[in-house]
DNA sequence: TGCATCGCTGACAGCGTTGTCTTTCAACGG
DNA sequence: CCGTTGAAAGACAACGCTGTCAGCGATGCA
């Protein structure tokens, strides 16, 4: 049971272990006559070949480990965002054989090279996909780069040097929504930055402002409001910015938590969504749709390209070529109850 | 580099591959002064052994499975439950020098023993940790037993035959739960009940009814709603329920999502949380402190639960030996927003 | 016709450990 | 002083696979 050897197959198929091997392998020059048989025998004895063997043998681990942000130290985790990120993963890996090794660590340790230099050591892994916020830090690309192991980042805000890069279009996302919005008649759209650290979110400003610009809105530096991605500053923002007299009839939170802590200030106050504050998020993580009003966001690819992430990596692997530029994975606006046509009292054309 | 072998070890230290595998493995009848020898070697070339040599030769695999229910099927995934779940295992698994291979699979699907059983024929893991609602699943367990593969279920409902098993004490605290609306001067406090599917889950009801009895509450099945652990059987069963003339005062669902569902109703019928209608869950999932208000809930130590449960089945691995009985793991009330005293209207005594 | 080439296959030596068996050696009792 | 014992250490063969290279017949080209 599951015990078979290539040892068995080989005595069964009446051919060489080398030719097993072959075959399990979709090495070329074998004839097809000579494949079938050695299939064949394959499957009458379920044959699966043993990973450690092979890794033995082939000085390779097929084993690719998945560095992310471990959502466990915040108080409240996003971790819908984690989960995504593992099933692409795991459906790339299971697709060519691969194992994951799941590697959670606090992105502002200071001893996260050393980390992650251990666990290459230890692990022996083959690659390394590396999720936000922690493709951008620069002492975990180093210590990686260091060991010379092959690796992909997936969204990395920056510079996208020469490296294995899977990324999202969420400057243009952001734009097409910023217009989505001033194409409900709302001409005040207000915006709440995210966390300098978190590279992907500062483009999301950078599309705010395109978009602006495309609906001939203009830009004001006062409906902008600089959050750090929690809910708790979606609600100083909101606070700040739904005081004033004339306050904004939409507001574009950079992350759908603090588009969350937004709503729940206007909650407080009273105000109804989307008939007076319309609000919308990024991300598309499960709170969106659980929270009442449930959240416009933007959806982000994030399963699609942690996928396409790690197929690109082992693909690497093998060839062991430079590979291709920036993968780009696109995103797309999500409409649910917390957006709508702006007030008409707000309305100057 | 990670690349020095036992056998460079063995040269440094002057002694056989051998005894250097008996010094890193611990084992007996090994001279102390030898012990160190070694040791400082191993530490000169920073060895570490190679996993696939070991497996290979010991004839095991030093990977532990973890089955649990894709969250990622579900349109709102309560994907808090699995990061914890993982953070658990990982911890345990660290500390033991383990690798953790982790397996969603569909809970409902017709070839789950099919399933389970190739992931033990391909992966050859030495045990399996199954977490709810997987833990109470025949078709997984025939299939575990059937390859002798040793396993933990994590939080089963059923029977606890003599497998190793982790546990919480849901009745007991539900109880409790139940109790302390009842100090809170509730008199009508309704129940939803989960999916009977999820085993876990069914205690809960039990330890509901133990808590009326224990404050002298009667028990009345208008008071018990079914539902299926999502939010939306959360609002159905709000909506039956509030709609009544003598509503009650107070419902504790026995799973947050389902509280959740319970909170958009009542806030929809702009009922005040608390003061005219207190709500409380359990799971202490993230939802429950990040909605408004925010939940009163029990937390489920589900990442101790999981440690504890990779633990005994590493140890058990070992020995060889039978393992304890259920190990028991507490829970505990949080109290938060959504619970409050009963109206005075409502109170009788 | 001779010789290089190509497609296909097999023999065999590792890969870095652990298990088993054997050897060595000091301690000890008679 | 010898034989017995048991602790400590080593030799060596697996474990199941892949990499390398050699072999073989068929084909292409001069």
């Amino acid at each position: 049971m599951g015990k078979a050897t290539i040892n068995d197959v080989a005595r069964l198929a009446g051919v060489s272990i080398k030719t097993v091997s072959r075959v399990v392998n979709r090495e070329a020059n074998v004839r097809e006559s000579t494949r079938r048989l050695v299939d064949e025998a394959v499957s009458e004895l379920h044959y699966s070949p043993n990973r450690s063997a092979r890794k033995l043998a082939s000085r390779r681990s097929y084993q690719i480990a998945l560095l992310y942000d471990d959502p466990g130290r915040y108080a409240i985790p996003s971790s819908g965002y984690v989960i995504k990120l593992q099933q692409g993963l795991l459906r790339a890996c299971k697709q060519e054989g691969y194992d994951l090794l799941i590697h959670p660590c606090d992105y502002q340790s200071e001893s996260i090279g050393e980390e992650v230099a251990n666990l290459i050591d230890h692990s022996r892994v083959d690659g390394i996909a590396i999720a936000p916020p922690l493709s951008n830090v620069p002492a975990i690309i180093n210590a990686i780069q260091e060991k010379g192991t092959p690796f992909v980042q997936i969204s990395p805000g920056g510079n996208l040097r020469k490296h294995l890069t899977v990324i999202t279009n969420d400057r243009e996302v952001s734009a097409e929504m910023t217009c989505y919005l001033a194409s409900l008649g709302h001409e005040r759209i207000a915006f709440i930055k995210g966390n300098p650290d978190h590279k992907a979110v500062t483009k999301r400003f950078l599309g705010y402002q395109d978009g602006l610009e495309q609906c001939g809105l203009p830009f004001r530096t006062s409906l902008v409001c600089q959050g750090d991605n929690s809910i708790r500053s979606g609600e100083l923002c909101a606070q700040k910015m739904l005081m004033r007299k004339r306050r904004p009839t939409a507001v574009f939170a950079c992350n759908d938590d603090m588009a969350a802590g937004v709503l729940r200030v206007a909650q407080r106050m009273s105000l109804d969504i989307p008939k007076e504050l319309s609000v919308a998020g990024y991300d598309n993580i499960p709170l969106a749709q659980q929270i009442y009003p449930s959240l416009t966001t933007v959806n982000q690819p994030l399963s699609t390209m942690a996928e396409r992430a790690a197929l690109l990596l082992i693909e690497g692997l093998k060839s062991d070529g430079a590979g291709p530029g920036p993968t780009m994975i696109k995103g797309d606006i999500v409409v649910r109850e917390s957006t709508g046509q702006a007030p008409y009292w707000a309305r100057t054309r």
